[in-house]
DNA sequence: TGTACATCAGTGAACGCGCGTTCACTGATGTAC
DNA sequence: TGTACATCAGTGAACGCGCGTTCACTGATGTAC
């Protein structure tokens, strides 16, 4: 929730004030309900209580709305694992909280989840990133985990192959998170206790690989 | 590629003989390009040469065209994993390959398997699937792995938790192959033998978990 | 083999819909004097 | 404090577009006699 900016009572809306915000926290919501397909201007702007005019004073057209829906969403997710991160020393305790972060976020913010990798909006890893603020605020989001990887490596905590091990720790806990939100876990009465159990389950067993 | 079906050259479009398979190809075609919301019957049609009309002769509506799409995309999945499954009697080796068959599909039928897992057709676990011909073919596509992991932990190849190993193999799999189809993976030069060696060295990895 | 006719599988015009976007406008606000 | 005025941030009508769907139609085909 934003905080309302200071407005009289009875003020009508003719500068709202925080019809920015406002749009924002509407697309919010509608992404949430219907998806980016289902994600138009006149539906945002029509929760958002204004006319769908209104929108071009704050965003050039319907991408780039949804490019600042994108930014936030990497945003909240970097914040999430950042935290998680922050809450041991230990490399790989850190590693299995990060996963479950990862999880946790995709099933607390499932549309933000799904429409944060989806083909339009996941930049593309051969383009330069300088001054794409979409680009940059997604690469931010992979660094925690990656962090850790590394950190568990030079450790010593994981042996074997970097790459590797950095790669199905990821894909472990980006399948998991998958799975829930977009595959077949989906709507499976999982609630976040039962989420977090399995995302613990599974990123203890890809820590297991450690001792090996 | 479909046959064509037996046709006197210069018989006009009237008859088509084969127009239901050419609109699934088409409609294969489109929605490879243009992904599941670029994809309109009108666009189809166009592509299969015919007006837009007549498309109603072989399929109710939209829906029931994407639906086929999917029924088809998830046989095709299916075919790939039981054919990896057929290839050896070692359960351990079986695993593997199923994993690398897994991301091996996906990588190659990448706008299929792209909308397989969407929600709007990634069939709900809590419906009854009885009689629903999407959803059961979607759960037969789960069974290769399913059937391979119980064979593994029978064998007594895995130790541990049987639902948490599984979960943890489905999770490595399927979640390397999105970062590779929808993620940060796309697009990355990758061709299909760097495909298969990550694919490799993930599934590889997680069968190291078997040791301990 | 030829003809009459039912059926099948197309055509193309038309419908309403919601969309993104543009535009001239207008009311509210803040500022200068 | 009051007034004139520029600017800001809304409004609502209008545009064209492509879509899914329906409909009366029509040409090609297969069958019965």
């Amino acid at each position: 929730m934003s905080i309302s900016p200071p407005r009289k009572p009875g003020k009508s809306a003719y500068h709202h004030g925080n019809l920015r915000e406002a749009l924002l926290e509407a697309a919010r919501g509608l992404v949430a309900e219907a998806g980016l397909d289902g994600f138009g201007l006149r539906e945002v702007s029509r929760r958002a209580g204004v006319s769908h005019a209104a929108v071009y004073n704050h965003f050039a057209n319907r991408s780039a709305l949804v490019e600042a829906l994108a930014i936030e969403a990497f945003a909240a997710f970097t914040a999430a694992l950042r935290a998680a991160e922050g809450t041991t020393d230990d490399p790989l305790l850190r590693l299995e909280r990060v996963g479950i972060a990862y999880v946790r976020f995709a099933f607390e913010h499932q549309a933000e989840f799904r429409f944060m990798f989806r083909p339009e909006l996941c930049p593309d890893p051969l383009v330069d990133a300088e001054g794409v603020p979409l680009t940059l605020a997604a690469r931010e989001s992979y660094a925690p985990l990656e962090e850790t990887i590394a950190a568990c490596l030079a450790s010593g905590a994981i042996r074997g192959d970097a790459q590797t091990i950095a790669l199905t720790a990821w894909s472990g806990v980006h399948g998991l998170a998958s799975l829930i939100v977009d595959g077949p876990l989906r709507n499976s009465a999982l609630d976040l206790q039962a989420v977090e159990a399995l995302a613990q389950g599974v990123t203890a067993t890809l820590c297991r690989i450690a001792a090996t």
